[in-house]
DNA sequence: TGGGATATAATGGGATATCATGGGAAAAAC
DNA sequence: GTTTTTCCCATGATATCCCATTATATCCCA
């Protein structure tokens, strides 16, 4: 599998740590991901999450915009508030206490994929958050723009 | 056979198996799918499937839109809803409770061809949904221009 | 063109492997 | 020396693999 897809709810043990969904792994494995990135979103109560090959490309992408706008400093902090996790023997990794703050999150993390990178949720907020993306999408009439077609125009 | 054609009636086992139709494997192992895709429609109570290039598809065109896009965001919803589920020796496959419930079915699942993609339906809801579509199109006259014709200008 | 023989398909069930999770002990950090 | 982290093993649930059975379709040859 080479992206991630699909959610997982996943119980946050009393040492703090979690499973990492195994589909994901085999995703970040291909990735010679030596873990995994999590970083606080910035537009939502929930934890953005990738592998290595993407914040490779992040940096790059902020790289190319002009070195002090603001918008670079912006995105920057996502940069140095960014944590590397590695996953152990089991497939867990340790849960930092101030991001699962930070996405309120208790004793369950939704592992939310989304592509090239995923969410860690916690399960209440996601499911309202999960409504009223669909809802938008429904009453905008989705479409999908697919790459490499005719279509596609 | 290239594309997804007819109808077939699998029956799901008590462990939730579902023989996949061999017609529609086989356009699957063509496509080098490791297996098949699954999300809930938008419009109708059913199963929406296709294979991992379509998927694929989807990531790339998702990943050409600006990264933190509410369009990125809506599209993504319908990655998060779906399961990539791996075709078994025997030509099998899991099917997760959610979707089955999203769709009403309990026992049998109807595989409807759809060319390019393919539904999964209750086969009650199907014959209903099926009629109701026949009926417009007949009322409607309809008309098909085909790509790739003299006509198609 | 029959009509039996041989594939292929769908389905059922038991054995095995994988996954998520819990807890203890060794190692490292403070 | 106490806390925290890492490693290792145990467990239950569930998915996966493997084999058997049946039905249908395909093939082959008289």
């Amino acid at each position: 599998m080479a992206v991630f897809l699909s959610t997982f709810a996943n119980k946050v043990d009393r040492k703090g740590r979690v499973s990492v969904p195994a589909s994901f792994r085999s995703v970040l494995e291909r990735q010679a991901s030596s873990g995994l990135i999590l970083y606080p979103s910035f537009k939502h109560p929930c934890i953005d999450g990738c592998g290595d090959e993407r914040i490779q490309e992040m940096v790059d992408s902020i790289d190319r915009l002009d070195a002090f706008s603001e918008e670079a400093e912006d995105l920057q902090t996502i940069l140095a508030d960014a944590r590397q996790l590695t996953i152990d023997g089991d497939g867990r990794v340790m849960m930092p206490k101030d991001l699962l703050d930070y996405a309120g999150i208790s004793d369950t993390i939704m592992f939310v994929g989304l592509g090239k990178s995923f969410q860690l949720w916690e399960p209440d907020a996601y499911a309202a958050h999960r409504d009223e993306k669909r809802k938008r999408a429904r009453d905008r009439g989705i479409t999908l723009p697919m790459a490499g077609r005719g279509s596609d125009k």
